[in-house]
DNA sequence: CGCATCCTCCGGTTGC
DNA sequence: TGCAACCGGAGGATG
């Protein structure tokens, strides 16, 4: 499951291989297809397939972006610009290849979605295991509402002062502090992964309230956050269940993960402790997290 | 109009 | 060996 670490490692592989190219071919899944048909917007969000379809052809990528955990890819058609969205969801990828057949892993080849031809004759090619990812072609952000909702980049300088400031809103002074870590809206890039390593190496209790939090502790934790994000981002992210690069590599960071997926502390082998916390599985040591 | 509470989307994985 | 339950980002509908 991509955060931020691993949305990051995908847009640096691609940047050097598909800035400057042009799309000369766009091929869209059966099951693409057939879920629209049925009137689900699987994947394609905002246009149905072959509209989405005419739309990328002869499209040139001028660059390519990461924000929080959206890759954007800003395109241009006849003047005209535009930016192409991606969401990976809990299992998409990004594949840059000659041919198809070189995605050997049987459940990411099994999933292919999208296919664009660029124009130096590879293959960028979009799988999704879980169909959970999506692609939103608009103009502007403005078109999209919810991307200018999102919170500052968290290595922006302004990133702390809003988390601070988002702290003491109504809907979230209340909330469990884990569940306004990985709100977007508050602080972005940071999932359950990172938000469960910040927590224990601050020795914060995933289930306190945000308003039973000090300042200082508030601070400390921001600033532990974005550190546990960039040393992720150093060792090639996480690869935990689908998350791959577009080269098929696996990041490190899993190996380096203190609290996430253990059933004993490593500082105190004390048994952990999981709950639900906004709705996603929460691991954390009883006895070191307070 | 704020907010809280579901709901939805999926197939690989897990557990019985 | 088979099969049902489970899991999860994040927007959106509902209350």
């Amino acid at each position: 499951m991509p955060e931020l670490p691993e949305v990051e490692g995908v847009v640096n592989a691609l940047k050097p291989q598909v800035t400057g190219k042009t799309i000369k071919q766009v091929k869209i899944s059966e099951t693409v297809y057939h879920s629209h048909s049925l009137g689900k917007q699987t994947i394609i969000k905002g246009s149905l397939p072959d509209l989405l379809a005419d739309a990328l052809m002869d499209m040139r990528i001028e660059a390519v972006e990461r924000r929080s955990k959206y890759i954007y890819f800003h395109v241009m058609k006849a003047s005209n610009s535009y930016i192409l969205v991606n969401h990976l969801g809990m299992s998409g990828a990004w594949f840059y290849v000659t041919h198809r057949d070189e995605i050997t892993e049987a459940k990411f080849h099994r999933h292919i979605h999208v296919e664009l031809l660029l124009d130096d004759g590879h293959w960028l090619i979009y799988s999704d295991i879980r169909r959970f990812g999506e692609l939103r072609l608009i103009q502007q952000l403005s078109d999209y509402p919810p991307l200018l909702a999102l919170a500052p980049e968290p290595f922006d300088q302004d990133a702390k002062a809003y988390f601070l400031k988002a702290c003491e809103l109504r809907k979230f002074k209340d909330k469990e502090i884990k569940a306004v870590i990985m709100d977007s809206h508050a602080l972005c890039g940071c999932g359950n992964i990172y938000a469960t390593e910040a927590l224990f190496r601050m020795k914060i209790n995933p289930g306190r309230k945000t308003s039973q939090l000090s300042g200082v502790e508030k601070e400390q934790l921001f600033e532990t956050i974005v550190a546990v994000l960039t040393e992720s981002i150093a060792f090639g992210g996480s690869s935990i269940s689908d998350y791959r690069n577009i080269n098929g590599e696996a990041g490190s960071m899993q190996n380096r993960l203190q609290m996430y997926g253990m059933n004993i502390c490593p500082m105190c082998y004390t048994n952990t402790t999981q709950k639900i916390i906004a709705g996603r599985n929460s691991y954390y040591c009883p006895n070191c997290q307070k």
